[in-house]
DNA sequence: CAACAAACGAGAGCAGTGCTCTTGCAATTC
DNA sequence: GAATTGCAAGAGCACTGCTCTCGTTTGTTG
């Protein structure tokens, strides 16, 4: 961390340390496949890396710290699977394809991962605040499908309007999401319009309950295949967004 | 001390178990209002109704069981309260207000019992399973919004159209729904567009994910004012229904 | 009315949990 | 080499869901 003193080799302890940290990590991750999040045992998970519940100690100060590096982790890896997915779209000027390939690449690695999922997705685990540290990786995600949103309606693609019966102050309310927007230099002018950013908003939440309602089963009897439904979503908040 | 029971069909005893059962389940009610569904303890639920907790187990024959009553109970709470908020509009035939009614009331209801709404609607409880008693119940809400879109459509406001780049399939992906709404006895007509039930069903799950967010905390530094944006939100899913 | 069976509350007990504290050993630093 | 620090282990506390046994109360039936 200390950018002065990087030369000094790692002692044997530290080097220890970081591996056994890691290895620790990657047991709660499997851990919690098999389990909730609230049912995470850090006993079990002790077990798993062949160690007693108290060494674990050493390494987490409490339950809670293990849940926030999980956090940190999965939120990470999901942004790597989502920003890949879009990455890899050979024509960068076709919104259309970079907003579909985002998408299903968010359902895949929710279905992929579903554990995981509800970890960052869910119910909170009860007693359980996420630091600080985490609304950054919990951000990348929306961030990437805001880029997508933003460089399209540069291109051209016009801003949807606000129907007549929308309540005043809605712009005032995603007020936060334009200035998060701002921040993470999105966007090269200077303000996205509102109801685009909101509008932006609302289908990021639609992606995350679809999946959310597949994954909790909350979809059964009226859903088929959950695939062609959920590309049927993504198409049609792409059509609700891009005019 | 027989002297006193007139009443053949119900014996005292019969009578006591079910306000010990009523009373067991208010308390549980109450506890999950201070902790996650998973951490629900049967053991405090006994102290607080002052039983030992091997007691508890003659009226529920498991932790799971007790849970799947509160569901039912929480699933119809919910229900009443949407339909109220629909019944109390007093213009039948203005589909707008009886929508935006119904979609605030589910709010309200979530905030004033967000432990209640995350047993319905959060990440399920590692290990157990919903039984089928709670698919009725659980159906309440969105029976009932189908019911005001479908009378809209029957009263002449159009049916959204898909978009060009919707995926071929979609229609029979949502079949499971309309075959549910056949059964249910909604619609006067034979069947309700297969598009406007993919719709509506979006439109839950919009509704769905923005009181999660908010309840969950994702859109803490999005939105500032959460009843305008979720007004704001309702607004335009009633704006794509009809238009 | 008496006898029997079912239902009941209480308590002990089992295996598990998160977490704290102490103990003795090993690695690092002075 | 001595002092300090990091570490794993174990015992222990208070808690959990759940099972079993025990004596008592309630309801039914002969």
């Amino acid at each position: 961390m200390n950018a002065a003193t990087p030369a000094k080799a790692r002692t044997a302890r530290q080097r220890a340390r970081e591996e056994i940290t890691a290895e620790i990590l990657l047991a709660a991750r499997a851990r919690l496949a098999e389990a909730g999040p609230g049912e995470l045992s850090l006993r079990a998970v002790a077990r798993d890396v062949g160690m007693v519940s108290s060494a674990v100690y050493r390494y987490f100060p409490s339950r809670d710290d293990l849940l926030t590096a999980l956090l940190i982790s999965a939120y990470d890896e999901l942004g790597v699977a989502a920003e890949a997915a879009d990455d890899a779209v050979p024509d960068r000027d076709d919104p259309a394809a970079r907003w579909t390939a985002t998408c299903t690449a968010v359902r895949e690695w929710a279905i992929a991962h579903p554990h995981d999922y509800a970890l960052l997705y869910g119910s909170p685990v009860s007693g359980y605040a996420a630091p600080q540290d985490t609304i950054v990786p919990a951000t990348r995600v929306i961030v990437r499908l805001v880029q997508i949103i933003v460089a399209a309606h540069e291109a051209g693609i016009p801003a949807p309007v606000a129907p007549v019966g929308a309540p005043a102050g809605f712009d005032a309310a995603v007020a936060g999401a334009r200035e998060a927007i701002a921040r993470f230099g999105l966007g090269s002018d200077a303000d996205a319009p509102a109801e685009l950013v909101g509008r932006t908003l609302m289908a990021w939440t639609t992606i995350f309950g679809t999946i959310s309602f597949e994954l909790w089963g909350h979809l059964v009897g009226s859903v088929e295949d959950h695939a062609i439904y959920y590309s049927g979503v993504v198409a049609r908040l792409w059509d609700d967004l891009s005019g």
